[in-house]
DNA sequence: TGCTTGACATGGG
DNA sequence: CCCCATGCCAAGC
């Protein structure tokens, strides 16, 4: 796979509980800031085998992503079982729980 | 090799 | 706030 992907799954993994990501961001961070897309594939493809805390990705608006009504619910439990609290049971308040990842600790 | 597929992002109307 | 078009790009077939 490309080296790419493999950025996004540790930075993924690197993301600490109460805590979220967006796609973009990820993306950026992996080097690329306009393959949020990819990153979407690699939650779908990889986030079993790599244990990866999926549920701490949302989009650019802080809306959890999932279209699937219980899915969505699902990940919203998740989040809000670590802390994360949601506006108007809706959104997340990314200026208060956004990750900003060391921009020197990857490798 | 070429085409399709997304849990996206962003800007306009 | 909603809907739509467009840009993007690795992976799978």
């Amino acid at each position: 796979m490309e080296a790419f992907t493999l950025k996004v799954i540790q930075i993924i993994k690197n993301i600490p509980s109460g805590k979220v990501m967006t796609y973009g961001q990820i993306a950026a961070y992996a080097g690329s800031a306009k393959a949020a897309r990819q990153v979407v594939r690699v939650l779908h493809s990889m986030s079993e085998k790599y244990k990866l805390p999926w549920h701490r990705v949302v989009n650019s608006k802080g809306h959890i992503a999932i279209k699937d009504y219980e899915g969505h619910a699902f990940q919203r439990m998740l989040l809000a079982s670590e802390g994360v609290n949601f506006i108007e049971d809706d959104y997340i308040d990314l200026k208060k729980y956004l990750f900003y990842p060391d921009l020197f600790l990857e490798s």
